[in-house]
DNA sequence: CTTTCTGCAAATCGTTTGCAATCCT
DNA sequence: AGGATTGCAAACGATTTGCAGAAAG
């Protein structure tokens, strides 16, 4: 997604283009991978000394809100990221690492039991973790 | 998973079985569903009210571990249910409402781009949202 | 101008920690 | 007995809130 199309979005939707907004969105498009709060808002901040933990917060809930960006819950402090392709994520039981993964193997195939039930499936999430290959030969336990 | 089954493994682990221990365990059993902890702690206390919400959150820590429980990283706080069947979640967008899945609709297919990251996936969570049957015909938005 | 947005500071929420007392085995 | 485990109280980190002033359309 680019930064115009997410302007657009943002504007279209009523909200006003701030420059700590636009600075928010440089720093996703910057990093594309998913990223703390706390790494967003350094990032931010070495723009913008004067950036806020709270604005970015509030503006990481508008642009979630806006499916702009998505938001990985992850143990230690949610995850941000540009909603750009589709994709999932791996994390590394050992170290911590998170890595994207290409592609999404979901199909209606995988939607079948939720379908059954009568529930209409607007989003999924599918989060793997296991050993990275850094920490695969590690002891474990 | 039936409670010998669950003690066995606490102890075979070298874990004390402790009162606390035991109603956690029971609260578990009998609520087949993820559970938050304050869910969690307020039908122990029940049982044994002088049990505190660190107890509560170190066992949970210990089960997990043990893979005895299974923790869902969820906004506003984890939820907890036991580690019975593998199976999946829905959330309603709507109501919050989580929905169990019966079955698992993930195979190798669904792996194959992490093993060709050279990742060893250990574990995997599927997380459906959208809305449910009473919420389906509601305003949106 | 009017409404939205920001920064500040303080509050809140879920969760964790250090410690002395208590409980299992 | 002796280490594991508890409850307490206090600390913690991530996130949110109320509010008055600043900025966008």
């Amino acid at each position: 997604m680019l930064q115009k199309k997410i302007i657009k979005i943002l504007t279209d939707a009523g909200y006003k283009l701030t420059r700590q907004r636009r600075i928010i969105i440089e720093v996703l498009l910057k990093n594309r991978r998913p990223l703390t709060a706390l790494e967003l808002y350094n990032q931010a901040k070495h723009r913008l000394p004067a950036i806020s933990h709270d604005t970015l917060y509030r503006n990481l809930e508008v642009l979630s809100f806006l499916k702009v960006v998505s938001r990985i819950n992850a143990r230690g402090g949610d995850l941000f990221e540009l909603e750009k392709h589709h994709h999932h994520h791996f994390t590394c039981l050992q170290c911590g690492e998170v890595k994207c993964l290409d592609g999404c193997p979901i199909g209606p195939g995988q939607l079948a039991e939720a379908r059954r039930q009568g529930l209409e499936v607007v989003y999924h999430k599918f989060e793997l973790s296991g050993y990275c290959n850094k920490c695969k030969p590690a002891e474990r336990m």
